[in-house]
This record gives structure tokens, sequence and C-alpha cells, in this order.
RNA sequence: CGGGAUGUAGCGCAGCUUGGUAGCGCACUUCGCUUGGGACGAAGGGGUCGCACGUUCGAAUCGUGUCAUCCCGACCA
């Protein structure tokens, strides 16, 4: 390709609505262009990246032995009733109507479609297993797109599902896209971690997911970690703590003062006791009504958790108000930060939920609030003095430091991307769709399947997050949109565009992705335009040419050497045959 | 969903207070000059100032509404 013919505009400055370095980076450097909000252009850079992600992805699938297919982007509302989503999924399905009032739906992912291919398809146990998977876009209406690629509503995805008969055959199939996938991604660049996760609206039990380790807001995801091996987002983490003082020192259960004590901090310092010995209320809002959650008042909620707890769609903490509201409609007149579980009964017409987390149930002697202006109880018990919800569950938020579940020691936490992840199903879609085979006995049985998601444009934003520096992007070879550019400093110079122009060429017969820079350029503008597009290898030809001497440049640590023609040439040849070798 | 801000040429911005018919840098076209780190000079092309309504002789500028985009918060009883 002859850079006055590739169709990329670099840009002078950063855009000034990007926030993190991949979407700074890809809009200034020519890969992408936003359409309107999370939706991008992928311009020729960035598709040329995207199809070597995606290629890698699909080397890889076929090797583990899945089947690739494609399922059309517009899907029909009745399969998922079928599956009782088309009222669970929420706002971020895309919905939409056709010219009939027929409903239907953008995908944002594919279960209920390949479900129905399965049971259509596959009759038998003689049939099974099967994994198949496709590469398609995505569309998922997030409430707030961000960061570029990171965070899109309409997105690259590769998205597979295993079809088995037994339990044992999906853990088999489960450890197999797990090998598959670090295979992936270590060929895309990237060291990931796997770590257990919540299963969110996909649903099933058992599932990971493969962060690239980040110090940046460009991870969304907390991962708590040991160097045992366990990991786990923070939807999900799990620890143990450390003894506590759990018991308060009041020998009966009396009402006291504690004026103006509207956080914990000011009721431990008024009291003079540790927030071990209080029994917080935390007020949210799950789906429209209030839930309670009793939780160790130097702990927090974890809101995947709790959700979990009780079941539905959406939740968020009770905005200021609201908590005095439910007070008001049970009879009482506080402020949020006296607000107890005893006596409030019902909102909305229904009976109010509460959750106790495990931290609470053997607490002795607490503190707790009663709904009562300027006062608390103290040396409170449970059932004497207030009743312990039914619901407990494990609803709280880890800490770095607190106890690995596995080993006992110390739990880390880091920032991480998810670029992929993988879950263990069972018959979450299968039974209620009625996706059935006929197994070896003759009965009829729900598939057991699995499914296994990456996010191909994610992916590559993800490996600008973890390869670039203040000069631009530092593609890995295997990903790069070409592996080298050949600069020569004055196309107006003779010997030099003939000595570049032998290079491109040689590159190109031996199967290298070049680029020549064949443009009437200042070379400042030729070094800026490479380093910021991020070539992996850049080779200038200049006065030294005179010497029979090129300079030859790796992006990835920018060391400089000068050296022959033949040999700058013959390195990246040697290169990328090792890296086809690698495939 | 709340809170804050911004919409003027492909990108980055000024002009708005005090209304008078739109400007700067980059990018683009042509010519000259220049060629080892985003040169310089000259001449050009490109914008119904997000949209709608209103006030006015006259609106990018004032008012109302609307749409879009970005940031922040979803932090804790």
């Amino acid at each position: 390709m002859r850079m006055s013919k590739l169709f990329v505009q670099t840009l002078r400055e950063f855009p000034s609505d990007a926030e993190v370095i991949s979407h700074k980076l890809l809009v200034r450097a020519g890969f992408i262009r936003k359409l309107t909000m999370g939706v991008y252009n992928y311009l020729p850079l960035m598709w040329r990246v995207l199809k070597k992600v995606e290629n890698i992805v699909r080397e890889e699938m076929d090797r583990a032995g899945a089947q690739e297919l494609l399922m059309p982007f517009v899907q029909p509302k009745e399969l998922w009733e079928e599956s009782g989503r088309w009222g669970a999924y929420g706002a971020e399905l895309m919905r939409l109507q056709d010219r009939h009032g027929r409903e239907m739906c953008l995908g944002p992912t594919h279960e209920e479609i390949i479900t129905s291919i399965a049971r259509d398809g596959l009759k038998s146990y003689k049939q099974l297993p099967v994994n198949l998977y496709q590469i398609q876009s995505k569309f998922r209406d997030e409430r707030r797109p961000r960061f570029g690629l990171l965070r899109g509503r309409e997105f690259i995805m590769k998205d597979a599902y295993s079809f088995d008969t037994t339990q044992e055959g999906l853990d088999k199939e489960y450890k197999n896209m797990w090998n598959a996938y670090t295979k992936i991604f270590k060929r895309c660049g990237l060291e990931t971690k796997a770590v257990q996760s919540d299963s969110g609206a996909i649903g099933g039990s058992v599932s990971h997911e493969f962060m690239v380790i980040t110090d940046t807001d460009a991870g969304e995801n907390d991962v708590f970690y040991c160097d045992c091996g366990y990991a786990a987002n923070s939807n999900h983490a799990i620890s143990n703590l450390t003894p506590a003082k759990i018991v308060g020192d009041w020998t009966k259960a009396e009402i006291v003062d504690t004026p103006e004590t509207h956080s914990i901090e000011e009721l431990c310092d008024f009291l003079k006791i540790e927030p071990t010995v209080i029994v917080k209320s935390l007020v949210y809002i799950v789906d429209k009504d209030p839930v309670i959650a009793l939780i160790r008042a130097d702990k927090n909620v974890e809101e995947t958790k709790l959700l979990n707890a009780v079941g539905g769609q959406e939740i968020r903490i009770a905005a200021a108000g609201e908590i005095e509201d439910i007070m008001a409609v049970n009879g009482f007149n506080a402020d949020k930060g006296f607000i107890g579980p005893k006596g409030l009964k019902e909102y909305n017409g229904k009976p109010i939920r509460f959750v106790a987390d495990k931290t609470v149930v053997d607490m002795k002697n607490f503190v707790i609030g009663i709904n009562i202006k300027d006062k608390h109880l103290v040396g409170g018990n449970w059932e004497t003095d207030v009743e312990l919800p039914s619901n407990i569950a494990d609803i709280r938020l880890v800490e770095a430091g607190e106890l690995c579940p596995e080993c006992g020691k110390a739990l880390k936490v880091t920032r991480g991307i998810e670029v992929g992840n993988i879950f263990q199903l069972g018959t979450k879609y299968s039974a209620p769709m009625n996706a059935v085979y006929t197994d070896i006995d003759g009965k009829t049985k729900p598939y057991i399947m699995g499914c296994y998601g990456i996010g191909i444009s994610r992916t590559a934003a993800a490996a600008v997050e973890a390869h670039h520096d203040e000069f631009g992007i530092k593609w890995p070879l295997s990903i790069a949109p070409y592996h080298a550019i050949v600069i020569p400093v004055s196309t107006k110079d003779e010997l030099q565009m003939n000595v570049a122009e032998d290079i491109y060429k040689t590159l190109v017969k031996h199967g290298v992705e070049a680029v020549i820079d064949d443009r009437d350029e200042r070379v400042g503008v030729k070094f800026k335009d490479a380093e910021l597009i991020g070539f992996p290898y850049i080779i200038t030809v200049g006065k030294g040419i005179t010497e029979g001497l090129v300079e030859f440049k790796t992006r990835e640590n920018n060391e400089k050497s000068e050296i022959k023609p033949e040999e700058a040439a013959e390195i990246v040849i040697t290169a990328i045959t090792k890296l086809q070798l690698c495939e």
C-alpha cells in the first residue's frame, strides 16, 4: 500500500470528547470515527485490525472443534418470550417494530436463536456434543456508552454456544474453551487473567471472565486476586474476614439519644464504639420496590450480589427523600441516619423485603436504627429485639486486604478490561424453549448448554490500552493493520526512492503487509504519522543510503539501528514468517 | 434516572457581555520554496452558526422550547 493512497486522516490534536487513551489514539490516528453515541465507523486501518483479531479467534475456535455459522442481527420477539427474556432483559434490549407492527429486537446476544437452531437440527445424542459460533455486530442500548470501542452500543463479538448431553461433557468443553481463550488473547498480545464472575443477564451458574489487567479507568471492573490463583470480579468475589469485635458492651437493650448522628462515623464518635457492633440498614430500589439490606456497618453492599439475593433486573441505591418517604408511609418521622428494619412493613402497597448479610447473623448486643429521630437502639439482639430477616445471603463487597477464601492470604485488587467470558448455562434456555434430543435410552432430554463470548472490537481497543506510548499506538505484530512502513526521507532523492521502493517490493513479495510513505511531505510528518498509527517496523531510507545504510526501528521499544537494506528486509520477513508459523 | 457543561467548516477553537449579515489554527486545492522530527510565502475552496418558534428594521449574539453530545454521580443510612 502506498501511503499517498491509504485512506487515513490523522489529526493534529486529540478529539475533545475522548477520555481514555485507546479512544483518543484510535480517533487521532484515523482508525475510527464516531457516527452517533456509542456507534463507530471502522475505517480501513481499524477494519484490518479487526479482521486480524477475528481471524485469530476463528483459527483457535476451529482448532478447538467449533463450527462457524452466522445468525441474523434482527430477532423476533416470540423467541425471546419463549426464554422469558423479552420481559427480563430490560432497557438494554433495543426493541423495534416492523411495518406490520410485529415486535423485533436487535441481537444483544444469541442464546434464543442458537437454541432454536439446535432444536431443529440436533435430534439425537449421536449428533452431540456440538459447539457453534459466529462473529458479528451486536447491539446493546447501554445506559451510558463510553470509552470509545471499550463500551459501545454497537460492537463486534464472537459468540459460541455448546450443546452437550451431560454436565461432564459441558465441563470438558468449558475447559476446552478456557484453553482456546488463553491462546487467543496471548496471540493478540494481551496478558489476561481468568476471574470468577457473576453470570448476569445471560444466566447460568459457573462463569469466568477474561480480564486484561490495567491500572487505568478504562478497566471498568474491580478484580480481587490472590497469589494462590484465586481471582474474581468484585460482583462475585468472596472473602474471609479477620476476627472483629461483633458483640457490644451493653448488658441490656435500651433506646439511647444519639443526636445529629447522620452517618456511621458520627454514630461511632458519639457512642465511642467501633462500627463492627453496628447493624447498618441500606435502602435499595429493585425494579421500583424498596429492599432493605442489613450489613455490619464497617462493610459495604455489593449491588449485584444483593440483586441476585432478591431477584430482579435493575437495582439502585435509594435517592434522598425516598428513604424518609418509606419511613413516613410506615408511620415514622425520622431522617435516613436513623432508619432500621423494625416496624417497616410495606411500601407501594407491597411488603418491604429485607436481606441480611452473613456478617450480621452472629452479632450480639448491637446498635441499630429504629426509625426515631436522634435515637438508636443499643444492646440489641436478634429475635428478642429485632427480627432477623429470613433471607440471609452474602451481599458484601469484598475489600483488598480481606482474606482469600481458598488459601487465607490477603487479597489484592486491580482493575480489569473484560475481553471475554465463558458461561455454563445448563438447561436455562433448552428447558423453557423445549430444546431436546433423544438420548440412548429413548427419552427426550434438554441440552446441557454453555456459551462463550469474546469482544472483538473491545479486544482491539484493549490492545491499544496495553500497547502505546506518548507518540502513539504500538500494535502487537499479530494484529497490526500493517507490519511495516518504509519511509524515504526525500521523495525527490532518486537513490532514496529507488532503495525504498526496492525494500517495499521485497517485503510485499515475501508476504509482509507493508506501506511505503511516498508522500511529498517533510520527514517529520512521516515519522509522526508512522508512530501514531503504530507500525511495528519502521524502515527509514535517508542520507545514510550513500553509505549503504538505512535506519531500522522497532516500534515496540523504539530502538533504532543503522543496517543494510537487505538486512532490514530480512529481519521483517523473518519475523512475519515466524508469526505465521505460530498460527 | 439525577447533576453540570457544550453545540460556530473535517479537527481544535474565538466571536455572544454591548444584535449590524462570520473569523483563527490545523486539514483541503494551486503555485513557489523546503526535505532527518508535525517548515515558510502567496492565492483559493468549504459553514442556512444543532433545530424550531419568538423579540427586532435586522439574531451566531437576546428569550422560550427542543434535539444532540460530553463529563460527573450512581458511594452509601
